[in-house]
DNA sequence: GAAATCCTTACAATGTCAGTAAACATTGAC
DNA sequence: GTCAATGTTTACTGACATTGTAAGGATTTC
């Protein structure tokens, strides 16, 4: 397949829940559980990691919790993703130096090195601070809408969105 | 993870090696394994595989074997692998209308199908004659410095390396 | 009919992932 | 100091995907 792990997907919703609230804000990690739906058990271990690399600080005890470590705008899609996934690698042929029989002969690991590069980039480019932003627009956007019969679509602004994909 | 199957990068490697004959130069399977080093039993599937993705053309018998259905540049890498993985998904809340809980609220799932459709996007526009040339471009700068010190490293020309992400 | 080839299916070993559970450490209120 | 609320860590299980092996069947040429 090609996708993030749950574990990751789970933990871009937490630092987008604390990133909503205002900065310093702290939060008790069940409190967050109930709003983002995630298994107990689960958030353990996904508040743990987090703080281990530094998104989050933590208090424990009573009216302890979790709060961001730093502006949400210095949290990118990226750094989230990759303390959860390890580097992003798109085909194992570029993981290691002479893993693959073909090394640098291979036009085709150059390109997979090529995408993932672009990959990263773009995903380096989503701060948090841009999604609290785009979570907010699509909120007005479905209040507008809210009395009228066409179902509401979010639209991501300023960003061209690649449909011209032949095939 | 985040990486393609082996299986597909074998795929890829078999489309690339009748990429580079002559148009319709049928090739056994076996000779295929040998030049590719990939496992027999595994390329029996894969070539069946692109077989029933309609990507090669396949004749039994003696002096059978195989041989590209179509032009190496009517062949993407996005073609072949999402024949093998299945339409790209960077993240399941995108996967199924109704199966996030947060639906289209989410600015997050918004961003995913972004990137998704930019890989995808990107992916399409590698084919497989690009491919080709670029392995000839290597096997020329190898062949050229094969007598100096340097270690020759291979380079895909005209194509913007992104390497600006920041931490 | 025999040999070479592609096609299909079943199976086992391995690894990853999601989720559960339990014990432990820390903090603040009383 | 004790207790309760919280974060921390580890072990375990079940489900599933992936890789690879093996065997038999179908097709074509000689």
């Amino acid at each position: 397949m090609f996708r993030v792990n749950r574990q990751t997907d789970y933990a871009v919703r937490v630092v987008l829940a604390l990133a909503k609230k205002p900065k310093g804000t702290r939060v008790s990690t069940s409190e967050i559980g109930r709003e983002m739906l995630i298994p107990r058990a689960m958030l353990q271990r996904i508040v743990a990691t987090l703080a281990s690399g530094g998104f989050i600080e933590t208090q424990a005890g009573r009216d302890g919790g979790i709060a961001l470590a730093h502006d949400p705008n210095q949290i990118t899609l990226l750094q989230i993703t990759e303390h959860f996934e390890g580097t992003l690698i798109l085909s194992d042929c570029i993981l290691k130096e002479g893993d693959c029989p073909f090394e640098h002969k291979c036009p085709v690991s150059c390109q997979w090195k090529r995408l993932r590069d672009l990959l990263r980039d773009e995903m380096a480019r989503v701060t948090f601070e841009q999604l609290v932003e785009e979570g907010k627009q699509i909120e007005a956007e479905l209040l507008q809408h809210a009395s009228s019969k066409s179902v509401p679509v979010p639209v991501v602004r300023n960003l061209p969105v690649a449909d011209n994909v032949p095939l």
